[in-house]
RNA sequence: CGGGAAAUGGCUCAGUUUGGUAGAGCACCUGGUUUGGGACCAGGGGGUCGCAGGUUCGAAUCCUGUUUUCCCGACCA
């Protein structure tokens, strides 16, 4: 490709709008322009980034014998009423009505129209298992789209489907799948960590995310050092080593703490450690008055709390609403005398505490010395806290760290949900008809793209493609365009390499920096100067983390890009 | 959805406090000089200052409304 015929509007200044390296890196050149929040325009340079890393996809699912196919991206209200996602999907759908009045939407995701195929087409146990993907755009109206490619209401997706007779079938497909999805990251370059993750209010089994460092990720993973624990925060267990002496039961004091909503403010004013503060804050869990207590050092973890209460909806209740329920305002919540709630839940971390402080119910009160049983109850305990770093993981042990990522895939065994709700069965060998059992997974292609570019920064300012998703496995730099033996060099390397490679080759009138300043953002794995020495038959070469180019004989070339690319 | 910020030429931004009819750098066009990390000189084109009202002799600037974008948080099977 010849550069001068290549639409590729570099800028020497990222828009202020951009904050995200990879975002502003996109911008600056000229792999992405944004359309709207969250929608962009892939130009050629992002478009052939975007389609290697399609196509890596398509091959490593084709080796493990899932076929593509594509489903629309405009599908019928009804098809979603079927599975109650209509309704429950909300806010985040793109939704909209033809001329007849009929509702519709822009496919968010592909559970619904992919179970109802088979549905339809899939009788017998003996067609299975199978399982079937795309690679297509998704549409969410995101809340807050961000960060360039890394969260969009407009973004490319690759989602495979799998179904199953057999919890051992379905296993079998889980592992394909993984391993499929590793293979990809490898080869796409991106570092990764599976981890334990949130499978959503749908339920599911195994779900593992694949997480990516970086330094603009949305989620935190808390990983150990060995490698043999790894969570999404949201879900990571911790173990507590705080212990409290055994005392003997004080009588409950009911006590002015003026100004104390916080617990930091009550710890300090009570002068008592943070551990002998009970807090409780209630959460209203489909219209159910939930008091959650937690010891005063510990945060609610609601991912955790959402999963106890097996609720659809949950959220922490309004200023007004506290006011009204329990008569108290913020800081003077406690679980004494707590008629008014539907449920007393606790964290682990408020067993085994004694003569602790508890709000009165009462703005601005405390009790103290209360003890549980004595004083108050608690229907359920369980871990509802959020894990801290450097606390022991729960597998060996060992402090947790945290580091901030980007999930760049999502796998689970899904189970029947959408089979059952939909009528996808199938007759076993007994000629019994059982819901179809399902897995699904999904890479987001065009995020990973951000994930890719975050971690594979230069020191110069540009990107270090991987090479297999590289937009250009080799960039030709010629320095003066009006040079006759650099252009008879050029023009027959571009030939020759062009055979085996993508070339790009820079055939610009354009100055030496603008050209090397380009090349930093094309991000090449091989960089090749034809300059001075051309008429005796010697290059240049870089990488893009090289500091400098190291002169090269034409004849050497073939080994070195043979090294470097393969 | 809650909080914050911003919108002036393709990009980065000044001008707004104190109203007087729009500017710089980069980019672009022409000519010339240059040519190994975003050149220099000269000349030139391009903006009804997000939009709509209002105040005023006069509005980028003051007031009201509205739209859009970004950041933090919540949300995100």
């Amino acid at each position: 490709m010849r550069q001068s015929k290549f639409f590729m509007p570099t800028l020497k200044e990222a828009p202020a709008d951009a904050v995200a390296e990879s975002h502003k890196l996109m911008l600056r050149g000229g792999y992405i322009r944004q359309v709207t929040a969250g929608v962009y325009s892939y130009l050629p340079l992002g478009f052939r980034v975007l389609r290697k890393a399609e196509n890596i996809m398509e091959d490593e699912m084709e080796k493990i014998n899932v076929p593509e196919m594509m489903m629309p991206h405009f599908l019928p209200a009804t098809l979603w009423q079927e599975s109650g996602r209509y309704k429950k999907y909300g806010a985040e759908m793109f939704k909209l009505k033809d001329r007849h009045g009929r509702e519709s939407l822009l496919g968010p995701t592909h559970e619904e129209t992919f179970t109802e195929i088979i549905a339809k087409n899939l009788k017998s146990y003996k067609q299975m298992p199978i399982a079937l993907y795309q690679i297509q755009t998704k549409f969410r109206d995101e809340n807050r789209p961000r960060f360039g490619l890394l969260r969009g209401r407009e973004f490319v997706m690759l989602d495979a489907y799998s179904f199953a007779a057999t919890r051992e079938q379905l296993d079998e497909q889980f592992d394909d799948e993984k391993r499929a999805f590793e293979n990809v990251y490898r080869r796409c370059g991106v570092t990764v960590h599976p981890v334990i993750a949130d499978s959503g209010t749908m339920g599911g089994k195994n779900s593992t995310e694949f997480q990516a460092p970086a330094a603009i990720g949305e989620d935190t993973i808390a990983t150990n050092e060995s490698g043999t624990y790894a969570a999404n925060l949201e879900m990571a267990k911790s173990i507590d080593t705080f212990k409290q002496d055994p005392e003997d039961a004080k009588e409950l004091t009911k006590v002015s703490t003026p100004g104390c909503d916080t617990i930091e403010k009550l710890a300090k004013f009570l002068d008592v450690p943070k551990t002998r503060i009970v807090k409780g804050i209630l959460y209203i869990a489909d219209d159910q008055k939930v008091l959650v207590l937690i010891r005063g050092d510990k945060q609610i973890n609601e991912v955790k709390l959402r999963h106890l209460l097996d609720a659809d909806e949950m959220r922490e209740a309004t200023a007004s609403e506290l006011k009204e329920i329990t008569g108290s305002e913020k800081g003077g919540v406690g679980p004494v005398n707590a008629d008014w709630a539907d449920k007393i839940v606790a964290d682990d971390t408020v067993k085994n505490l004694y003569n602790v402080v508890v709000g009165a119910g009462e703005t601005d009160y405390q009790f103290e010395n209360a003890n549980l049983d004595r004083d108050f109850k608690v229907d359920e305990f369980a871990d509802i806290r959020t894990a801290n770093e450097g606390e022991p993981d729960p597998v060996d042990h060992e402090p947790l760290k945290f580091t901030t990522s980007i999930e760049v895939g999502h796998i689970f065994k899904l189970g029947t949900y959408y089979t059952k709700t939909m009528g996808a069965d199938f007759l076993d060998n007994n000629g019994k008809a059982k819901p179809v059992i399902m897995g699904s997974y999904g890479i987001g292609v065009t995020r990973m793209l951000s994930a890719v570019v975050e971690q594979h920064l230069t020191n110069h300012g540009g990107i270090a493609w991987p090479k297999e998703i590289a937009p250009f496995s080799i960039h030709l730099i010629q320095m003066k365009m009006n040079n006759d033996e650099q252009t008879q060099l050029a023009e027959k390397l571009e030939k020759e390499l062009s055979a085996k490679y993508d070339v790009l080759y820079d055939d610009r009138k354009e100055r030496p920096g603008v050209k090397f300043n380009d090349a930093d953002l094309v991000g090449a794995p091989v960089r090749i100067t034809i300059g001075r020495k051309a008429a005796d038959g010697i290059v240049e070469v870089k990488r893009p983390n090289d500091d400098k180019a190291t002169e090269i004989s034409v004849d050497q070339l073939n080994d070195y890009l043979t090294k470097e690319l393969g």
